[in-house]
DNA sequence: TCCCCGATGGCAGCAAGCTGCCAGGGGCTC
DNA sequence: GAGCCCCTGGCAGCTTGCTGCCATCGGGGA
């Protein structure tokens, strides 16, 4: 292969630069908006194969807080770091995807055009470790996905805490209330707060959200 | 220090390995009954350091199930998996803690004695390579924290997962009960058997329940 | 001081949830 | 078919949850 490449279209991406996924090594870095960017089903699949394996390459993926948008792509990740990926979440929109393998081969995504999108896929030594630094300071900029998870819970103060554990010990209102020092009353308007800032309209979904947020310590 | 040595007590155990948990550089392994067992705060620390940089040693810690007794304990091994290190749960008991530092150096952890619990460490090849081995076998065998939490989940049929979305979609018993066609009485049945599987006092609680397990899908 | 404002709590009425009881109804064995 | 069992659904009565309304209270600010 020339030291870089122009390619268009998905498939000829796929037919062109199979060889490099199957061949990763040491690090396979991947940098993108979301899960459906980029089409490498069987590059998935190998580098799920290589993890089980000793001798792993250093999975490390990039994406946009977008990637985050439904629970199919939630759990998608989560299994990702459950196989030893590392995934983080940038701050930026990461409008370029990126590939990077053992720092000998990158790929970019380019702008769509007419015969499919374009791609660049390079192996010049000098456009390889540029882009691996660039990705390495996004990389050190975003956090965690674990991290970024436990944040995005909505900060609750300490009262609505409270409200919380008493909801969730699944005692009644007016024990709850009692235990609490505030009239039945108020209890059962701080519920309704905590309903409203938890977007539920009944108890369980709000019992549902908690328990996915793991507010519920 | 000779190839083998026993230690006796936390303390020493802890002066005489600390280089050892510093001078990690491949590969830290180690297996336990849970996270109580290994008193090496100063290695966590280290270990902790190294995985924030490139060339990071592959981390992978065995466990009982006895280690996600308490919430603590969960989140502490998520954190962990978050750094990139990986975390599988064995059947077996894992009475006799281990660890293996890049396959050169491995402590196993031996009966309480008067002085303190008795340690042995060594860098004898064959030990070293045996142990690793039967790591290998263990933890080839033992499953992701991931899937492991997965499955932990009780399962439920069709029916109680029906309902589980009902109730999750927020809207009242009647309107749940006309949209999955059985009357309100059943409905509330069903209800009423979910709370009961769940081990729930009230809907709150069911969905605190269901939102952690992940049963909302 | 007076007023305003937000938080609280009591009350009342309604809506929703919970459950015991009993009456079918369908499938099963004998 | 008879008896049995389990599931279902209606009814009724009770508990619990929800909320609008109003009175009260305490802390600023004009």
């Amino acid at each position: 292969m020339a030291e870089t490449v122009t390619i268009q279209g998905d498939l000829e991406l796929l037919a062109r630069t199979a060889h490099l996924f199957s061949s990763v090594r040491e690090e396979f870095v991947c940098a993108a908006r979301d899960l459906d960017t980029w089409p490498h089903h069987g590059a998935r699949q190998a580098a799920r194969d290589r993890v089980r394996h000793s001798g792993a390459p250093r999975i490390r993926k990039l994406y946009s807080p977008a990637a985050l948008a439904d629970e199919h792509s939630r759990e998608h990740l989560s299994q990702l770091v459950d196989r030893g990926g590392q995934v983080r979440i940038a701050d930026a929109a990461l409008p370029h995807e990126t590939i990077i393998i053992d720092r000998r081969y990158a790929i970019l995504a380019g702008a769509s055009a007419p015969g499919g999108r374009e791609y660049t896929v390079t192996g010049a030594p000098t456009l390889v470790g540029g882009v691996h630094a660039l990705f390495e300071a996004a990389w050190e900029a975003a956090t965690n996905l674990g991290d970024f998870l436990r944040a995005e819970r909505p900060q609750l103060d300490a009262g609505s805490r409270t409200v919380l554990r008493a909801l969730g010990s699944g005692v009644t209102d007016a024990t709850a209330a009692r235990e609490l020092g505030m009239s039945l009353r108020t209890y059962r308007r701080r519920v309704a707060e905590l309903l409203d800032t938890l977007d539920a309209e009944s108890r369980f979904q709000a019992g549902v959200r908690a328990g996915e947020l793991g507010l519920n310590r």
